[in-house]
DNA sequence: GCGGACCATGTCGAATCCGACATATACTGT
DNA sequence: ACAGTATATGTCGGATTCGACATGGTCCGC
Protein backbone atom coordinates (compact mmCIF):
# COMPACT_ATOMS: atom_id res chain seq x y z
CA UNK A 1 0.00 0.00 0.00
CA UNK A 2 1.16 3.52 -0.67
CA UNK A 3 1.05 4.65 2.91
CA UNK A 4 3.38 1.85 3.91
CA UNK A 5 5.99 3.23 1.57
CA UNK A 6 5.50 6.86 2.35
CA UNK A 7 8.11 6.91 5.07
CA UNK A 8 10.71 5.22 2.93
CA UNK A 9 9.84 7.59 0.15
CA UNK A 10 10.55 10.65 2.22
CA UNK A 11 13.68 9.15 3.75
CA UNK A 12 15.08 8.63 0.29
CA UNK A 13 14.50 12.30 -0.46
CA UNK A 14 12.15 11.69 -3.33
CA UNK A 15 9.80 14.47 -4.27
CA UNK A 16 6.12 13.88 -4.70
CA UNK A 17 6.34 14.44 -8.43
CA UNK A 18 8.35 11.31 -8.93
CA UNK A 19 6.58 9.16 -6.39
CA UNK A 20 4.38 7.44 -8.91
CA UNK A 21 7.15 6.06 -11.08
CA UNK A 22 9.38 5.15 -8.20
CA UNK A 23 6.80 3.23 -6.24
CA UNK A 24 4.61 2.14 -9.14
CA UNK A 25 1.54 3.63 -7.58
CA UNK A 26 -1.82 4.00 -9.23
CA UNK A 27 -2.86 7.52 -10.12
CA UNK A 28 -5.23 7.75 -7.17
CA UNK A 29 -2.66 6.47 -4.73
CA UNK A 30 -0.05 8.85 -6.11
CA UNK A 31 -2.41 11.77 -5.68
CA UNK A 32 -3.18 10.73 -2.12
CA UNK A 33 0.53 10.55 -1.35
CA UNK A 34 1.02 14.00 -2.81
CA UNK A 35 -1.79 15.39 -0.71
CA UNK A 36 -0.27 13.91 2.42
CA UNK A 37 3.21 15.18 1.65
CA UNK A 38 1.95 18.68 0.90
CA UNK A 39 0.06 18.79 4.16
CA UNK A 40 2.84 17.42 6.35
CA UNK A 41 5.21 19.99 4.88
CA UNK A 42 2.61 22.70 5.48
CA UNK A 43 2.16 21.56 9.08
CA UNK A 44 5.85 21.77 9.84
CA UNK A 45 6.10 25.20 8.23
CA UNK A 46 2.99 26.50 9.99
CA UNK A 47 4.07 25.15 13.35
CA UNK A 48 7.56 26.64 13.14
CA UNK A 49 6.21 29.93 11.82
CA UNK A 50 4.15 30.24 14.98
CA UNK A 51 7.04 29.23 17.23
CA UNK A 52 5.44 26.03 18.50
CA UNK A 53 7.36 22.91 19.51
CA UNK A 54 6.06 19.47 18.63
CA UNK A 55 5.09 19.11 22.28
CA UNK A 56 3.08 22.35 22.14
CA UNK A 57 1.21 21.23 19.07
CA UNK A 58 0.61 17.81 20.58
CA UNK A 59 -1.00 19.38 23.65
CA UNK A 60 -3.17 21.62 21.45
CA UNK A 61 -4.55 18.67 19.55
CA UNK A 62 -4.72 16.22 22.46
CA UNK A 63 -1.98 13.98 21.19
CA UNK A 64 1.67 13.26 21.97
CA UNK A 65 5.02 14.60 20.79
CA UNK A 66 5.97 11.31 19.25
CA UNK A 67 2.84 11.26 17.14
CA UNK A 68 3.44 14.82 15.93
CA UNK A 69 6.95 13.76 14.95
CA UNK A 70 5.48 10.86 12.99
CA UNK A 71 2.99 13.17 11.32
CA UNK A 72 5.72 15.50 10.11
CA UNK A 73 7.97 12.61 9.10
CA UNK A 74 5.26 11.11 6.91
CA UNK A 75 5.11 7.94 8.94
CA UNK A 76 2.99 5.17 7.47
CA UNK A 77 0.92 4.82 10.63
CA UNK A 78 -0.51 8.34 10.35
CA UNK A 79 -3.94 8.87 8.81
CA UNK A 80 -5.06 11.81 6.72
CA UNK A 81 -7.58 12.60 9.44
CA UNK A 82 -4.80 13.16 11.95
CA UNK A 83 -2.75 15.13 9.43
CA UNK A 84 -5.66 17.45 8.76
CA UNK A 85 -6.36 17.84 12.47
CA UNK A 86 -2.73 18.77 13.06
CA UNK A 87 -2.80 21.24 10.19
CA UNK A 88 -5.76 23.11 11.62
CA UNK A 89 -4.39 22.82 15.16
CA UNK A 90 -1.33 24.85 14.15
CA UNK A 91 -3.76 27.68 13.59
CA UNK A 92 -3.96 27.33 9.84
CA UNK A 93 -7.22 28.41 8.22
CA UNK A 94 -9.21 26.87 5.40
CA UNK A 95 -7.84 29.56 3.13
CA UNK A 96 -4.32 28.40 3.97
CA UNK A 97 -5.42 24.87 3.22
CA UNK A 98 -6.55 25.91 -0.21
CA UNK A 99 -3.34 27.84 -0.75
CA UNK A 100 -1.33 24.76 0.21
CA UNK A 101 -2.95 23.01 -2.72
CA UNK A 102 -2.73 25.97 -5.04
CA UNK A 103 0.71 27.56 -4.75
CA UNK A 104 2.09 24.25 -5.68
CA UNK A 105 4.59 21.99 -7.03
CA UNK A 106 7.64 22.35 -9.16
CA UNK A 107 6.72 19.34 -11.26
CA UNK A 108 3.44 17.77 -12.15
CA UNK A 109 3.02 13.99 -11.99
CA UNK B 1 -32.19 20.83 12.84
CA UNK B 2 -32.89 18.26 10.18
CA UNK B 3 -32.26 14.62 10.94
CA UNK B 4 -30.23 14.31 7.77
CA UNK B 5 -27.77 16.91 8.92
CA UNK B 6 -27.60 15.50 12.41
CA UNK B 7 -26.68 12.20 10.90
CA UNK B 8 -24.00 13.79 8.79
CA UNK B 9 -22.59 15.57 11.78
CA UNK B 10 -21.94 12.24 13.39
CA UNK B 11 -18.94 12.30 11.12
CA UNK B 12 -17.41 14.57 13.71
CA UNK B 13 -17.98 12.02 16.42
CA UNK B 14 -20.98 13.90 17.71
CA UNK B 15 -23.96 12.71 19.62
CA UNK B 16 -27.18 13.62 17.87
CA UNK B 17 -29.54 15.99 19.57
CA UNK B 18 -27.11 17.66 21.89
CA UNK B 19 -26.79 21.41 21.46
CA UNK B 20 -24.26 21.45 24.25
CA UNK B 21 -21.91 19.23 22.34
CA UNK B 22 -22.26 21.50 19.38
CA UNK B 23 -21.16 24.48 21.40
CA UNK B 24 -18.12 22.57 22.56
CA UNK B 25 -17.04 21.75 19.05
CA UNK B 26 -13.59 23.26 18.68
CA UNK B 27 -12.64 25.31 15.65
CA UNK B 28 -10.36 22.60 14.38
CA UNK B 29 -13.03 19.95 14.66
CA UNK B 30 -15.54 22.20 12.93
CA UNK B 31 -13.13 22.82 10.06
CA UNK B 32 -12.45 19.12 9.73
CA UNK B 33 -16.19 18.48 9.52
CA UNK B 34 -16.50 21.13 6.84
CA UNK B 35 -13.72 19.57 4.83
CA UNK B 36 -15.33 16.16 5.06
CA UNK B 37 -18.78 17.38 4.08
CA UNK B 38 -17.41 19.33 1.12
CA UNK B 39 -15.58 16.30 -0.12
CA UNK B 40 -18.45 13.87 0.29
CA UNK B 41 -20.68 16.25 -1.62
CA UNK B 42 -18.00 16.57 -4.29
CA UNK B 43 -17.67 12.79 -4.52
CA UNK B 44 -21.36 12.28 -5.10
CA UNK B 45 -21.43 15.05 -7.71
CA UNK B 46 -18.32 13.78 -9.48
CA UNK B 47 -19.54 10.19 -9.48
CA UNK B 48 -22.95 11.07 -10.90
CA UNK B 49 -21.45 13.45 -13.44
CA UNK B 50 -19.44 10.55 -14.83
CA UNK B 51 -22.40 8.19 -14.80
CA UNK B 52 -21.00 5.78 -12.24
CA UNK B 53 -23.06 3.78 -9.77
CA UNK B 54 -21.88 3.29 -6.20
CA UNK B 55 -21.02 -0.27 -7.17
CA UNK B 56 -18.88 0.97 -10.07
CA UNK B 57 -16.97 3.34 -7.84
CA UNK B 58 -16.56 0.66 -5.20
CA UNK B 59 -14.96 -1.66 -7.73
CA UNK B 60 -12.65 1.11 -8.94
CA UNK B 61 -11.34 1.73 -5.47
CA UNK B 62 -11.34 -1.87 -4.26
CA UNK B 63 -14.14 -1.42 -1.80
CA UNK B 64 -17.84 -2.27 -1.50
CA UNK B 65 -21.08 -0.55 -2.42
CA UNK B 66 -22.12 -0.27 1.19
CA UNK B 67 -18.96 1.59 2.09
CA UNK B 68 -19.38 4.00 -0.80
CA UNK B 69 -22.91 4.66 0.45
CA UNK B 70 -21.52 5.39 3.91
CA UNK B 71 -18.87 7.68 2.45
CA UNK B 72 -21.48 9.77 0.64
CA UNK B 73 -23.79 9.76 3.66
CA UNK B 74 -21.07 11.15 5.91
CA UNK B 75 -21.12 8.09 8.15
CA UNK B 76 -19.07 8.35 11.34
CA UNK B 77 -17.10 5.20 10.50
CA UNK B 78 -15.52 6.72 7.38
CA UNK B 79 -12.04 8.23 7.55
CA UNK B 80 -10.76 11.19 5.59
CA UNK B 81 -8.28 8.84 3.93
CA UNK B 82 -11.10 6.81 2.45
CA UNK B 83 -13.01 9.94 1.48
CA UNK B 84 -9.99 11.29 -0.38
CA UNK B 85 -9.40 7.94 -2.08
CA UNK B 86 -12.99 7.87 -3.25
CA UNK B 87 -12.76 11.43 -4.49
CA UNK B 88 -9.78 10.67 -6.70
CA UNK B 89 -11.24 7.32 -7.75
CA UNK B 90 -14.20 9.11 -9.33
CA UNK B 91 -11.66 10.58 -11.72
CA UNK B 92 -11.46 13.96 -10.03
CA UNK B 93 -8.19 15.86 -10.41
CA UNK B 94 -6.18 17.85 -7.92
CA UNK B 95 -7.53 20.99 -9.51
CA UNK B 96 -11.03 19.82 -8.69
CA UNK B 97 -9.87 19.12 -5.16
CA UNK B 98 -8.67 22.67 -4.79
CA UNK B 99 -11.94 23.92 -6.21
CA UNK B 100 -13.91 21.79 -3.75
CA UNK B 101 -12.01 23.34 -0.85
CA UNK B 102 -12.68 26.80 -2.21
CA UNK B 103 -16.41 26.23 -2.50
CA UNK B 104 -18.57 28.57 -0.53
CA UNK B 105 -20.08 27.71 2.78
CA UNK B 106 -22.21 24.63 2.62
CA UNK B 107 -22.57 23.77 6.27
CA UNK B 108 -25.77 25.31 7.61
CA UNK B 109 -26.64 23.71 10.90
C1' DG C 1 30.52 17.62 30.22
C1' DC C 2 25.90 18.45 32.34
C1' DG C 3 21.08 19.42 32.27
C1' DG C 4 17.45 20.79 29.44
C1' DA C 5 15.08 21.78 25.18
C1' DC C 6 13.69 19.51 20.92
C1' DC C 7 12.98 15.89 17.69
C1' DA C 8 13.12 10.80 15.96
C1' DT C 9 11.88 5.96 16.43
C1' DG C 10 10.08 1.59 18.33
C1' DT C 11 6.55 -0.76 20.81
C1' DC C 12 1.99 -1.88 22.76
C1' DG C 13 -2.93 -2.37 24.35
C1' DA C 14 -7.00 -0.07 23.15
C1' DA C 15 -9.81 2.26 19.97
C1' DT C 16 -11.21 3.01 15.43
C1' DC C 17 -11.94 1.80 10.64
C1' DC C 18 -11.91 -1.53 7.04
C1' DG C 19 -14.27 -4.75 3.37
C1' DA C 20 -17.73 -7.90 3.17
C1' DC C 21 -22.17 -9.57 3.76
C1' DA C 22 -27.12 -9.51 4.68
C1' DT C 23 -31.00 -7.12 4.14
C1' DA C 24 -34.30 -3.21 3.33
C1' DT C 25 -36.27 0.40 0.49
C1' DA C 26 -37.27 2.66 -3.77
C1' DC C 27 -37.71 3.15 -8.56
C1' DT C 28 -37.74 1.46 -12.85
C1' DG C 29 -39.26 -1.23 -17.24
C1' DT C 30 -41.90 -5.42 -18.71
C1' DA D 1 -46.89 -8.44 -10.07
C1' DC D 2 -42.19 -9.34 -10.94
C1' DA D 3 -37.22 -8.88 -11.87
C1' DG D 4 -33.40 -5.83 -12.12
C1' DT D 5 -30.84 -1.90 -10.67
C1' DA D 6 -29.43 1.57 -7.35
C1' DT D 7 -28.90 3.09 -2.78
C1' DA D 8 -29.20 2.77 2.47
C1' DT D 9 -28.22 0.59 6.96
C1' DG D 10 -26.64 -2.71 10.50
C1' DT D 11 -23.23 -5.98 11.91
C1' DC D 12 -18.84 -8.40 12.38
C1' DG D 13 -13.96 -10.24 12.45
C1' DG D 14 -9.80 -8.59 11.22
C1' DA D 15 -6.74 -4.77 9.97
C1' DT D 16 -5.19 -0.27 10.91
C1' DT D 17 -4.36 3.75 13.74
C1' DC D 18 -4.51 5.78 18.10
C1' DG D 19 -2.14 7.99 22.45
C1' DA D 20 1.22 6.91 25.54
C1' DC D 21 5.58 5.64 27.00
C1' DA D 22 10.53 4.58 26.71
C1' DT D 23 14.60 5.77 24.79
C1' DG D 24 18.29 7.67 21.84
C1' DG D 25 20.35 11.50 19.32
C1' DT D 26 21.57 16.56 18.61
C1' DC D 27 22.37 21.02 20.03
C1' DC D 28 23.12 24.86 23.26
C1' DG D 29 23.86 27.62 27.46
C1' DC D 30 25.93 27.10 31.73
Amino acid sequence: MSTAKLKRLKAAGWKAGSAKDFLQLSDEEAMLVEVKLMLTDAIKASRQKRGLSQTDLARKMGSSQSRVAKIEAGDASVSLDLIMRAFFATGATRRELQRAFGAREKLAV
